[in-house]
DNA sequence: CCTGAAACTGATTAAAC
DNA sequence: GTTTAATCAGTTTCAGG
């Protein structure tokens, strides 16, 4: 399948705003508004979009407490591995979890309200999952950053 | 403004889906099109919803090279500080920037196509900001777990 | 890739309960 | 909150270039 320029920056206005019309995106792009429907069909039937999401405030629902936990297992065999990621995988408060290279094995994006749900995370989820060895939890003070949009500047 | 069960039912549909009508939202609460319509334009309004947008797939545009910097500043005044985060905010392989408690000051997500991509990236844009002490990169080996949804099943 | 038109679907508003 | 109905806007399909 192709994928230019063109689909680069389709995929680039979708990731800010998806609900906008293919009028305007046609008048971004100056192609037809037939065009840009074609080529956001051809994109999501060859998977290059995984869905389309309403973005929450955070700070709005009261769940504005963020914490990244570093986590090494307490041997790296592979049984411990795919129980580990599956048990994380049923953790709700757990919005991302990556194996890592380096001192500790996986880091883990926590979100609750405050440091008391934290604790309650923390003592009767986390650690009730077999096989860590040790934990070490890093507080954000302040999100300076974040986007979910993919970005192709380099690539133009 | 009120914010009930409903309110939290209502944004876990949309933050897995924000495509779908109003009527199949209303059979899956239980509400008339109506009143989902009115609910949706009042979370929106109260900026409980930041923006809806399609969520890429990193591994068809070749975008699958994760990985998470920690960084030290020189020193923690004001100045570098206000700086630094400032620099970050440009760089559009920085997806995320977090400050952070603990041996570091910030963490970084950064996204790019591969190791060749990253010591460009390194090199030319991360260390070339000011004020930066050390740096300690950390890369992905597996996403194990990655949603943008918040999860509200603990408060229902 | 384009234009234009037709058909359809869903969003939006209003009215009445 | 509900229902229904009217209207508008956008999507989707199709024909033809």
């Amino acid at each position: 399948m192709v994928f230019d320029t063109t689909d680069k920056e389709l995929l680039e206005y979708l990731q800010q705003d998806c609900k906008q019309t293919n009028k305007e995106l046609s008048n971004k792009l100056g192609l037809s508004v037939t065009a840009v429907y074609e080529r956001i069909k051809k994109l999501e039937k060859a998977g290059f979009i995984n869905g389309y999401v309403a973005l929450v405030n955070k700070e709005k629902v009261e769940k504005n407490f963020t914490v990244f936990c570093h986590i090494k297992l307490a041997q790296h065999i592979q049984e411990y591995v795919v129980s580990f990621e599956k048990e994380v995988n049923k953790l709700n408060e757990v919005l991302e979890c990556y194996h890592l290279s380096g001192d500790y094995d996986y880091l883990l994006k926590v979100l609750v309200n405050d440091m008391a749900e934290f604790r309650e995370f923390m003592v009767k989820k986390l650690t009730t999952i077999s096989h860590i060895g040790s934990t070490h939890s890093m507080f954000v003070i302040n999100e300076v950053k974040h986007t979910t949009a993919i970005n192709f500047e380099n690539e133009k």
